[in-house]
DNA sequence: CTATCCACCTGGCGGC
DNA sequence: TGCCGCCAGGTGGATA
């Protein structure tokens, strides 16, 4: 399901719901997901106020009283929703529900199980093994044109590849991925070094696409909703996402799709050389 | 080291 | 209607 954008919007949602709140009390409903859950988690989380929840590459990060800190993935099919009340029944696949002190109830969905939930201490957090080897945050000034010419340069794989490589540049996934070399006009199988020239177009396609995601509550394909339940707009403006064979917005020749490294890619064989 | 493949899971959809 | 194969927004470990 979530690429940045719809990781930002759900962290969004998260914190006007959740901010100041108190975890009251936090029931596993099954003993892991991607990865077991840490021993201790209900025990160190409830009695702990949610003071803040952030977001770094695809990982929501809930900070609870003074040291510990929630990190959270939605791998593909994860959803969180906050209820009124405790459900008279869960769903299927409802794994973690964190009842607060207000009466309301924050759920953890997730049919898949590729998300997971761990804990951090917060003065330690970015050595944490799942954020430690991260790239800088694309709409960061780190993410700049000169290192990622630099990056470029290093590497021989496709350029599309590279860019949802998480080492390279958190956040960009699957869909964004091919929207932005579509922007740029650059063909996703070229290699990486071949384009490294296209530095600053490139950190700026990529900036604009999730920019604009972000701004339209990111995209619904399937079963992405925000914690409100409403859907994403943003997969109503994919120039290329899952339109092979309409033609292009820009000249009319059809979009392609193929695989690359064993995920569907889509290009205009025209606009991207 | 780098680059590619595949497994991890379940559900939804289209085709027969 | 029912079954089957294929596909899905991510990640990391195995393999060459």
């Amino acid at each position: 399901m979530p690429e940045l954008p719809e990781v930002e919007t759900v962290r969004c949602g998260l914190e006007q719901n959740l901010k100041n709140t108190t975890i009251k009390k936090v029931t596993l409903r099954r003993k892991n997901l991607r990865i077991p859950f840490p021993e201790h988690f209900a025990q160190t989380l409830e009695g702990q106020p949610i003071t803040a929840i952030t977001r770094r590459a695809k990982y929501l990060l809930f900070y609870v009283g003074k040291n510990d800190v929630l990190i959270a993935h939605l791998g593909m099919s994860g959803r969180f929703s906050v209820e009124n009340k405790r459900p008279a029944a869960f769903l299927p696949h409802d794994h973690v529900v964190i009842e607060l002190t207000d009466g309301r109830v924050l759920i953890y969905n997730d049919a898949r199980r590729f998300g997971l939930m761990t804990l951090a201490q917060r003065n330690t957090l970015h050595e944490h093994p799942l954020l430690s080897e991260l790239g800088p945050e694309p709409l960061e000034k780190d993410f700049s044109a000169q290192y990622l010419k630099k990056e470029l340069l290093k590497r021989n794989s496709p350029i599309k590849s590279t860019i949802m490589d998480q080492q390279l540049v958190v956040g960009v996934g699957n869909i964004y991925a091919s929207e932005a070399l579509f922007l740029v006009g650059i063909n996703p199988q070229k290699s990486a070094k071949s384009v490294a020239d296209r530095n600053n177009d490139l950190v700026k396609a990529i900036r604009k696409v999730l920019g604009d995601a972000i701004a339209s509550g990111g995209s619904s394909l399937r079963d992405f909703v925000q914690v409100s339940g409403e859907t994403g707009y943003f997969q109503h403006h994919f120039n290329v996402y899952g339109r092979a064979g309409k033609p292009c917005f820009k000249c009319h020749t059809p979009i392609r799709s193929t695989r690359m490294s064993g995920r569907s890619t889509f290009f205009c064989p025209q606009c991207q050389s």
